[in-house]
DNA sequence: TCAATTAGTTGGGAACTACCAACGATTGGG
DNA sequence: CCCAATCGTTGGTAGTTCCCAACTAATTGA
């Protein structure tokens, strides 16, 4: 009957914040990428070059933090920023060549963090707990 | 090969977040307290009175932060704190009626939250969710 | 052309999380 | 009896997350 325990939000909770934290400490030591560094890399990757604008929306955060975080990116060369020629409001945000060596080997370091995180399920249980997660995430958009 | 979508850890985090504000929202309003207070008189339920120093342990939180977490309960009148009177250091944390009554309630509002936030799942694949994260929660301990 | 809108920027604030050091009271071992 | 360890307390810091207001440059529609 645990009160805690058996609240799946919060044993959820608990799990992604304890491997959150793990992958957080080894991409800081191996391709020195904050979390979210990486998530902007990632979304760059799948997206292409875009704007800091959609980008942004893609993370779920807000535009004025985008700006900061790309500021980063660019001081660490792994994005460049241009104007987009066709409404130079807009910038055109694209992965440099070191930036998408930067996401191969991040991916791989959060391979092997979660290789150990997610020890105790089996490969099926693994695929089982992502679909579901999934299925979960895509309702609440 | 969404980079980030296929990444477990980032979609677990991205739900659980989401969750977790929902019945924060919903727990202000209706018995009125905090994840955190709530944290606290649920491991009371299953515990019965301990010390404030467990109570932080099994949180996983400072004991200096329990203090301050203790206080509010107290001021709520949900909690009580008295000297254990084998070891006067310590003391003993125990739920008031108002407190156990508290709990039944949040417990239902937490229920009637996670019944939307977990829609799209039936109730055997909220189950098999709730195990596959027990289970890895339970080795990180 | 002028007003309204949009993209990005800057600065900052509020709330929360997670710590840490120092201290008084109390206890238990030697 | 005294020292070391323990429990709770106070005060404080650093970092993160999330959000907002005001501003510039550029674009679009009336």
């Amino acid at each position: 009957m645990e009160t805690l325990a058996g609240t799946t939000t919060f044993v959820l909770h608990k799990v992604a914040v304890a491997s959150r934290r793990a992958i957080a400490a080894r991409l800081a030591e191996r391709p020195g990428l904050t979390l979210w560094e990486y998530a902007a890399l990632a979304e760059l990757t799948d997206q292409g070059a875009v704007a800091q604008n959609v980008l942004a929306a893609g993370l779920g955060i807000d535009t004025s933090d985008m700006v900061r975080l790309m500021d980063e990116l660019i001081a660490k060369e792994l994005v460049a920023r241009d104007r987009d020629p066709a409404d130079r409001r807009r910038y055109r945000i694209g992965l440099t060549a070191k930036g998408r060596r930067a996401v191969v080997t991040a991916r791989k370091v959060i391979a092997e963090v979660e290789q150990v995180t997610l020890q105790p399920l089996s490969a099926t249980e693994r695929a089982t707990l992502l679909a579901l997660a999934a299925k979960v995430h895509s309702v609440n958009n």
